[in-house]
DNA sequence: GTGAAAGCGCTAACAG
DNA sequence: CTGTTAGCGCTTTCAC
């Protein structure tokens, strides 16, 4: 039998049986694009579910989520068992439609009190106000922040901002910057530090990139940092962290994020029930002497 | 009718249509990992083939494409129209199912005088000679190359070496790293050099973040790149080429590869005939004085 | 043109 | 337990 099934190179036809069996052992994920950190979760999330004879659909959804709802029509039609969503601001219409589909959803790289399924991620909010801590705790007493015009980014910027105003600093120089994030807008963000005149003893940037092009901004006028300005970023873009011995962090574990859902929907095809909301938290990662 | 449809709720199985219409509109790619370079041209592809209909299902080979077999077999079983393949080294089995398959393939990130099907990539030769030649028309005449211990990286380098000694210089010191290459490899590469006593004028790294490490490792010892040290990569890293304006770099368009593979996939499934191969070449980038 | 019927290649339910 | 049969929800063909 193997033998001819060898010769005539037959190989069954899944979606015959995914079609008989209404089990097409797909998981959808939707990220905002493929080259950006909230992709590399998807990593983990493929290995894990590709084990157990499950295969991704991945689809983008464009510059803040602008292609959400349209994706989400043109794969719900395809019948994946599980949808992996990044972020949690989805349209009323997506969630419609989530609805009627009754499949696994796990919304990920953010928490909310009211998930459409289940959530694994962590606070931005939490991100900002830690980084805020750890800097007034080293010592620090003069601050800035940056960020790009991105929801989960202004977020992690504005709990910065305001946990420093709880306790009394609220004269923290912001600098806000066009999404996306990248290495010459950090040097930007740097520069109109140096306009304003006073420049902080420590900033919070709300992404690694960002951390990094302002950390060479200051490396370009002989600055010592941290001894100068201390940098504290936001992601643990290993590059960032592997060039700059400097340079300390806010890291999440981004494999995690995909490790977790795989499990998750794995668990939930099985019948089983699951968290609803995974914390997968976040460790301020100290380099240098900041 | 239209508001019934939308009061129940229907949207259309595209499982039972591509079952019955043998068209899933499914491609699929198979890529080592995804955090890497290559899958950066799976953002073009992705996005080119989701306005025609089609879906991408992306699957994930491991470290030098030791589970490409297999994962293979597991994608065929869906039936997807096309194939997308990172590289040209593929396996007898392999190449076999593929032909028993009859979709299109298009093999990328590389060119090969025998694709199975169609190729859309650059030259990693020519590459590795145009960087010598490079770096000789500068007038640097002590060399060194560095690489990682992956098919393409060491032909970038072993073309590098090649295209020197036909030039009659033939003392390059080599470095090579083991898989995959990362930042602290290229400090590591840095420090090797440093053994070896005489510095080169110019190293070659067949990675940009191989190039990176080598810069911030010669900064360390407050060389002057590119004065005391040129430094030339592969691959256009944004991050690299941002971080340092001291770092020249062989850029390659990773997205034209997804965009090229994508429009070539549609002609195909349109009846059309295609280019068998696209050399999408590369440009050197110089940055800083080098 | 419009409408009914016959598959697509499996899985699952059923009868033997 | 093995063998048969009836779908899964579409597309396509074919008769009208």
């Amino acid at each position: 039998v193997r033998q001819a099934i060898d010769r005539t190179g037959y190989f069954p036809n899944l979606v015959a049986g995914g079609l008989a069996s209404r089990r097409t052992r797909y998981v959808a994920a939707i990220v905002p694009d493929i080259s950006s950190r909230v992709s590399e979760s998807i990593q983990s999330l493929t290995d894990r579910l590709g084990e157990s004879g499950y295969q991704l659909i991945l689809a983008t959804s464009g510059v803040s989520d602008s292609r959400e709802e349209s994706v989400l029509a043109a794969i719900l039609g395809r019948r994946p068992e599980g949808i992996f969503l990044t972020g949690i601001s989805h349209s009323d219409e997506t969630r419609r439609r989530l609805a009627i589909a009754k499949i696994p959803v796990i919304e990920t790289w953010d928490l909310t009190p009211t998930p459409i399924d289940m959530v694994v991620g962590f606070s931005h909010e939490k991100v900002g106000q830690a980084a805020a801590e750890y800097l007034v705790s080293r010592g620090y007493d003069s601050f800035a922040a940056v960020s790009v015009d991105d929801g989960r980014s202004e977020r992690r910027r504005e709990a910065f901002v305001s946990t420093l105003m709880k306790i009394g600093i609220s004269d923290v120089v912001t600098v806000r910057l066009e999404h996306p994030s990248d290495f010459p807008k950090g040097r930007e963000a740097f520069s109109r530090l140096l306009e304003l005149g006073k420049l902080p003893r420590a900033v919070f940037c709300s992404t690694d990139v960002l951390a990094h092009g302002v950390l060479t901004g200051a490396q370009a006028l002989r600055m010592d940092v941290p001894g100068d300005l201390a940098i504290l970023g936001f992601g643990d873009f290993d590059f960032a962290a592997h060039t700059s011995p400097a340079l300390s962090t806010v890291r999440v574990d981004r494999t995690a994020i995909g490790r977790i859902a795989a499990e998750a929907f794995l668990a939930r095809f099985d019948g089983q029930t699951v968290e609803r909301v995974t914390d997968i938290g976040f460790q301020i990662v100290q380099r240098g002497t900041a």
